[in-house]
DNA sequence: TGACTTTGATAAGAGACTCTGACTAATTTG
DNA sequence: CAAATTAGTCAGAGTCTCTTATCAAAGTCA
């Protein structure tokens, strides 16, 4: 039997993923840290990312990030304490409320996107314009199997 | 000036490493715990996932995980107590020890990689073989500017 | 060599995150 | 309407992570 060659990568695809979404996590905490936004933790933006236009209810981003609705609730408690969102009854149930975005949340979108935008550009000169596609479209076509939020 | 078209995916490609990521890791963690290994925890096993066959360094473990020694040296006790690991001490430096795989690991290990090599195949169906080896490459690629340990 | 600095690791304590279980209130269903 | 489901909260415990401080071994350099 022929000793097949190693690959180049023996990495395994998790952790590829894993580490260029590291990378940018921790680049864009780092920016906003240093503009000011240093009262809240990773917990609490990785649910903050989630609060739609419209409000969002707790247990739909518990549902999204992963975590149970009082780990959820926990969360939304200090992100509403520290002036990030705000909760308004829900018009179409009474048992519900919508976690909002605030002032304070709407002041921070503008500097977190502008890093995602720098990461990118970077990636993308790295890999090149088509490669960089291929990669968003590979990784979109695999959230269909992989996001039950999809 | 042209209107842009919407592109197809408003996700940030950060969210869009960290579904498929997550999915993975849930899936193994959840085969490996059906299969009697459920006494380690997903911190637990995002390091022990990092301790080379020749032993590693709590230092190194820590930088690669990106978390303190403190923290390291706090989840290597839990899983050096459980049996997936020891501490011998490195015959190159007579403050360091080393952080060895135990039994208990090198029985887990096939387990687990037969859940990501069942993964990746599903990801390959899904993909097709051509983009599924792209994804790969500029992956690999991409470790190269996000890996500070590459 | 000998003082100084760096490096590997540990200890103590506090804060943050997350879970399970139990509960209330509103809604949906049969 | 009664039963089951769904949205959310409360209480408590366990886990994870950090900061600060300390010790011992190794490296640096005058």
């Amino acid at each position: 039997m022929a000793t097949a060659s190693v690959p180049e990568s023996e990495l395994s695809t998790g952790l590829l993923l894993f580490l260029p979404y590291r990378a940018l996590e921790s680049r864009v905490f780092a920016v906003l840290a240093s503009a000011g936004f240093d009262d809240f933790t990773p917990a609490q933006a990785r649910v903050l990312q989630r609060v739609g236009p419209d409000g969002t209810r707790l247990t739909e981003l518990a549902g999204q990030a992963q975590i149970t609705k009082q780990t959820a609730g926990f969360l939304v408690d200090q992100l509403e304490k520290a002036g990030y969102v705000t909760r308004e009854p829900d018009p179409s149930d009474r048992r519900a409320r919508l976690v909002c975005l605030a002032e304070r949340a709407r002041a921070a979108q503008p500097v977190a996107a502008r890093v995602v935008a720098e990461v990118e550009a970077e990636w993308e000169a790295h890999l090149g314009k088509r490669r960089m596609a291929q990669l968003r479209q590979s990784l979109t076509l695999l959230r269909e199997i992989t996001d039950p939020y999809a």
